[in-house]
DNA sequence: TATTTGAGTTTACAATTGTAACTTTCAAGG
DNA sequence: CCTTGAAAGTTACAATTGTAAACTCAAATA
């Protein structure tokens, strides 16, 4: 019914395993307890279901605890959900994301000048 | 537990009620249906849940049909969608958020200058 | 070796969401 | 005035999502 994608609660999962290489479930636990308020047991169901998903891999080393790593790119993730994000509120219009920012004043004429002075040392 | 917003399904709606001040069901219906699937009834329940949340106004004018009309303003939306996005993407970081989309290439260069022109040229 | 314990795995459950049918009501036509 | 069809309003239902408890089973310890 609706297409299944990475949660907004799984995020929080994929942001830390995007972060560090391989972490076992208390890891993240311990990482994610800084700022979530989330049950151990929680956080246990939303790496189950990345897994199942293929978006985390669970890996099997020492008999004692597996570690757990991400399936798949942040870049990609993010590509998409910008593509996402795009359509749905810009009509896939960049440019009109740009304005209604400016004209929100999230971005600067300075953030501008700051991006093209980068972009231009680059090449 | 998940904190209630305007959905997927229900914005499509509310584009059409931003596009138009006032319209009958069925002028939404007609309206819709050049781009979506969706049955009438099923229109007429996101109409109801947006009326719920106050985000549409139910107006009975003629004792005929009644006509409907955004509560809220398309701008007021966008800004609270683009925090959204910043938050959860892009840790509240337009300049990131630009990186990214230049590095992705959905921004260019020419993207860059022509709206620093245009700014410059508004004040 | 018997017991405890905790990681791994499964199940639960309510709220949300997409989709649509069902029911009530009332104005227009007979 | 009675019938009826469409609009208004209500209910339904399955999949998703956030949250967490229950169950299994093997490793560590008494």
């Amino acid at each position: 019914m609706k297409k299944y994608e990475i949660t907004d609660a799984e995020l929080e999962i994929m942001k830390v395993l995007w972060k560090n290489k391989e972490l076992t479930l208390n890891e993240i636990v311990e990482i994610l307890s800084k700022k979530e308020k989330k049950n151990k047991s929680t956080i246990k169901t939303l790496l189950y279901r990345l897994i199942e998903k293929g978006s985390v891999k669970s890996i099997t080393k020492n008999k004692k605890e597996n570690t757990y790593k991400a399936e798949i790119r942040k870049e990609d993730y993010l590509k998409k959900e910008n593509e996402t994000f795009l359509t749905k509120l810009y009509n896939g219009s960049t440019n009109k994301l740009l304005l209604n920012f400016v004209e929100e004043k999230k971005i600067t004429k300075k953030d501008l000048k700051d991006l093209l002075d980068l972009i231009e040392s680059e090449d």
